[in-house]
RNA sequence: GCCCGGGUGGCGAAACUGGCAGACGCAACGGACUUAAAAUCCGUUGGCCCGAAAGGGCCGUGUGGGUUCAAGCCCCACCCCGGGCACCA
């Protein structure tokens, strides 16, 4: 057969036709007549373009599972959309288009780019979280959390926007101002909101870490740790001179309360307010303002006295109460003991304000420190700290927490750093929070019958004002579904997050419209076999995740306790080292390479221009060696498949080759899913049958051909599927059986082992399988090379390792 | 500041368990084909040195030390780059 030009435009529309005529190409089969392989990639965001870091991820993804299918799987490969959120938003504000429509059209067209990618999704099981068909899940999950106390309101402050008068999320303030108004400063205020209790589930998250270890990145399971942050310690109530009141604080180090001088609130504690009266109240004000306070490295501490004074319930010491910038209401309980003896920021704000120090811990084997320069932070025994003085810390941070609890002022208390999630935003486009405010039942949700509340489409998006909900006159009046009386919806929707910590269950029965999805359905897909994404998301989105699938172990939906078995996170791709992105307006746009080069091209070139854990920096200049690699492989599998005969000289040659790289691939796949060796291994075997060509017998040159289109198949579906067909063979190329490796055949004829002296490479002697280590050692010795350099010296040790290496030690 | 990664030719990288450093590819250079160019094919390509050549020698994986017959890989100290966390009491 002559060669045929490589022709990826023709060939890729051939088959990109083909297969999306056939939905059932991808489909799992679901019956469980194979052993399943759950493939999933985290879904995209339709922001209106693929970028590079998609295609990163779908190629590693879609690689996958194409080998899975071929290793005889059962393979789900789902694709959908996290298609709520901002930005959509965002373009409904600035260009009058609404955000569905927005979101339509640009999924429509990332459907596109991802079908031209080659990507083998069963789009039967296509989850979009806009649709009224799912979120209406998150409403009903949303209420099933409200029924176990694990959605609740709580007052809490947001970032607002004077001049637009409106909520600003995170993402809209930009040095400490609005987005759209560079020079107005945010404000903090005061809004009712909604909360999931994710941390009444901080101890399972921790613990449950053990059943993933194996199959996480250890990263990605330390930063979690660090987020959730456990801390053990105690709290203590101070009280307030002149009046009944307590003042709540936590510590870790309680066993230093004798040396606190005094106790600080954070500027948005309750008490803080009611202790700056006047004067005060200002300052308080603009301190719970300042946005500084969000960027912790340049922050200068900060604070005031407020004028009252606090006593310590274990030595009755009255110290003056401050309010400091550097206190987190957040965290604890928004006020803390300060002592600057022992601890650094304590002693640095002491410093600064002249509030005295006072040492009560000494180092265990040295003195008490006076007028210490700089804060002892360590454990050590206690002085100066009446009953308890002589004590280990340790001893007394156990035996003074003890006592608290005993006596009722304080007790012993873990605290997380991690908080409750805030799921409350004041925007248009998201999940309709499915509750009624009633004035005489108060919150009353919607009744599961009555699902879903579904987003009006004809609101105005001013991008001022309380939420476009909240102006809908329509949307807002309801009758409570208690008492039928008059009432107001809800208007706030939910963090896009909540989308994408269960879609993954959705896609295993995506129609579903009794519940989110058939418990006995999902059941055996899961855990996840393989989770693929960016580092990115380490904390967020996959411990949001986590703290889903217990929440609906518990409810009764699913029965394992984590959603992901393994994890793998792909390196992001970057530009001149800079991450890629919109604001920076570095995007690389896949569209044009796949036009000049093809899809396949465009695969091959990002496994292989880095390991996948890798970050990569985007240059594509040796883009064309991938293009010529496939062209080669391809005029060579056109030329050879029907071929005439040849000596068979060059038989063993091939075989040797192509079995070294069968096993190659197969260990990559197996182990560390470095393509980037795979690929090279595939390049190697490319140049090896071109070097014996013309000395291979017609069945062997077959054989190759055939078995190289396979190994092929998973990197580069397009060019497989068409070599597959050319080389007479039907069905889809990737339900074939992966090629297993001989052992024998790939064996090489004989071993070659390099000979050092002193450690320095001197000569290599051939040695046939099976040769002692004496026959080695000997054969080494003889070496005329290496005789040239141990002439005349003694040798003092010869190491030998059979088959690899021999080093001779001489002196003299 | 703390916790992770990483640093190897002109470039992307490889070296899988301490055992031949630089596989594979890009770029570059030389040659073949061509009126010419592109494409393609063949060859060279870490640095320095000796040699007419065949060939040979020395150096070389961020820096400095160490362990070892043997170190890109292990240990100690340090420098640089990337990421995460960061007044978390």
């Amino acid at each position: 057969m002559p060669e045929k030009p490589y022709n990826h435009q023709e060939i890729e529309l051939k088959w990109s036709g083909r297969w999306s005529a056939d939905r059932s190409l991808y489909k799992a089969d679901d019956d469980g007549s194979k052993p399943r392989y759950y493939v999933l990639e985290m879904l995209p965001y339709p922001s209106g373009r693929l970028h590079m870091g998609h295609v990163r991820n779908y190629s590693i993804g879609d690689t996958l599972a194409r080998y899975q299918w071929m290793r005889g799987y059962d393979v789900l490969h789902p694709m959908g959309w996290d298609a709520f959120g901002l930005p959509a938003e965002n373009a409904a504000i600035k260009n009058k288009r609404h955000p569905a429509e927005w979101t339509v059209s640009n999924v429509a067209h990332m459907k596109k780019q991802l079908q031209r990618m080659g990507f083998a999704y069963d789009w039967d099981r296509e989850v979009s979280t806009c649709t009224p068909e799912y979120y209406r899940w998150n409403q009903w999950l949303f209420l099933r959390m409200m029924e176990r106390g694990l959605a609740y309101r709580k007052t809490s402050l947001v970032n607002w926007c004077p001049e637009c008068a409106t909520v600003l999320a995170n993402e809209q303030v930009e040095n400490g101002c609005c987005w759209r108004h560079e020079t107005t400063p945010v404000e903090q205020r005061e809004l009712d909101q909604w909360f999931l209790r994710i941390t009444a589930y901080a101890e399972q998250l921790l613990d449950d870490m053990k059943q993933i270890e194996a199959g996480w990145p250890s990263m990605v399971l330390t930063m979690q740790r660090n987020w959730i942050g456990r801390s053990e310690g105690a709290e203590v109530d101070f009280g307030l001179k002149g009046s009944e009141e307590k003042i709540r604080v936590f510590t870790t180090r309680v066993d230093t309360i004798y040396g606190a001088t005094c106790v600080i609130l954070a500027p948005e504690h309750p008490v803080s307010r009611r202790l700056c009266q006047g004067e005060l109240a200002a300052r308080l004000k603009a301190m719970v303002d300042d946005q500084g306070r969000k960027d912790p490295e340049n922050l200068v501490k900060e604070g005031f006295f407020t004028g009252h004074t606090a006593v310590n319930p274990y030595n009755g010491a009255e110290i003056p109460i401050w309010v400091g910038n550097f206190v987190l209401w957040g965290y604890g309980t928004g006020a803390i003991m300060a002592v600057p003896a022992h601890d650094e920021r304590d002693f640095e704000f002491c410093t600064k304000y002249s509030i005295p120090i006072v040492p009560v811990i000494r180092p265990a084997d040295g003195e008490l420190a006076v007028n210490p320069a700089e804060a002892f932070t360590g454990y050590g025994v206690m002085e100066n700290s009446g009953e308890w003085s002589g004590l280990t810390s340790e001893e007394g941070r156990r035996r003074m927490s003890e006592k608290a609890e005993r006596e009722g002022f304080g007790k012993a208390s873990i605290t997380y750093r991690l908080k409750d999630w805030g799921v409350s935003r004041q925007r248009y486009w998201g999940t309709p929070i499915p509750v009624v405010h009633c004035k005489a039942c108060g919150v009353v949700p919607v009744p599961d019958d009555q699902l879903p509340v579904v987003l009006p489409p004809d609101v105005e998006f001013t991008g001022r004002g309380k939420s476009p909900l909240a102006n809908l006159k329509s949307f807002l009046n309801a009758s409570c579904p208690k008492c039928g009386s008059a009432a107001q919806r809800e208007t706030d929707t939910m963090d896009t997050f909540v989308d994408s910590s269960w879609y993954f269950f959705r896609y295993v029965d995506p129609q579903n419209t009794a519940l989110p999805f058939d418990p006995a359905a999902v059941k055996p897909w899961f855990p996840v076999d393989q989770y693929i994404g960016g580092v990115t998301h380490a904390i967020l989105h996959l411990l949001y995740s986590r703290f889903w699938c217990k929440v609906m172990r518990d409810i009764g939906l699913v029965s394992v306790d984590e959603p992901f078995k393994n994890l793998f996170t792909q390196g992001m791709v970057q530009l001149n080292g800079q991450t890629m992105s919109k604001s920076k307006g570095n995007i690389v746009d896949p569209d044009e390479m796949v036009e000049k080069y093809g899809a396949d091209t465009c695969r091959l070139f990002t496994l292989f221009a880095a390991p996948p854990e890798k970050n990569m920096d985007w240059n594509e200049s040796s883009v064309e060696g991938q293009y010529r690699f496939l062209t080669r492989l391809y005029k060579w599998v056109t030329r050879n498949a029907d071929a005439s005969e040849g000596d068979g000289a060059g038989d063993a040659r091939a075989l040797r080759k192509l079995h070294q790289t069968i096993r190659k691939l197969t260990s990559d796949f197996d182990n560390r899913w470095h393509f980037n060796t795979s690929i090279a291994a595939l390049m190697e075997l490319m140049n090896e049958l071109q070097a014996c060509e013309t000395s291979m017998s017609a069945a062997v040159r077959r054989e190759c051909a055939s078995t190289l289109v396979l190994l092929l198949a998973p990197f580069a579906p397009f060019a497989a599927e068409e070599l597959w067909e050319v080389t007479g063979h039907t069905g889809p190329v990737f339900k074939q059986r992966w090629p297993a490796f001989d052992a024998d055949l790939a064996r090489e004829e004989a071993l070659e082992i390099p000979v050092q002296v002193n450690g320095k490479l001197r000569g290599r002697i051939t040695a046939a399988h099976g040769s002692t280590r004496e026959e080695q050692e000997q054969a080494a010795l003889g070496d005329e090379k290496v005789q040239a350099h141990i002439a005349g010296k003694q040798i003092v040790k010869t190491v030998v390792i059979p088959g690899k290496l021999i080093n001779i030690v001489v002196k003299g």
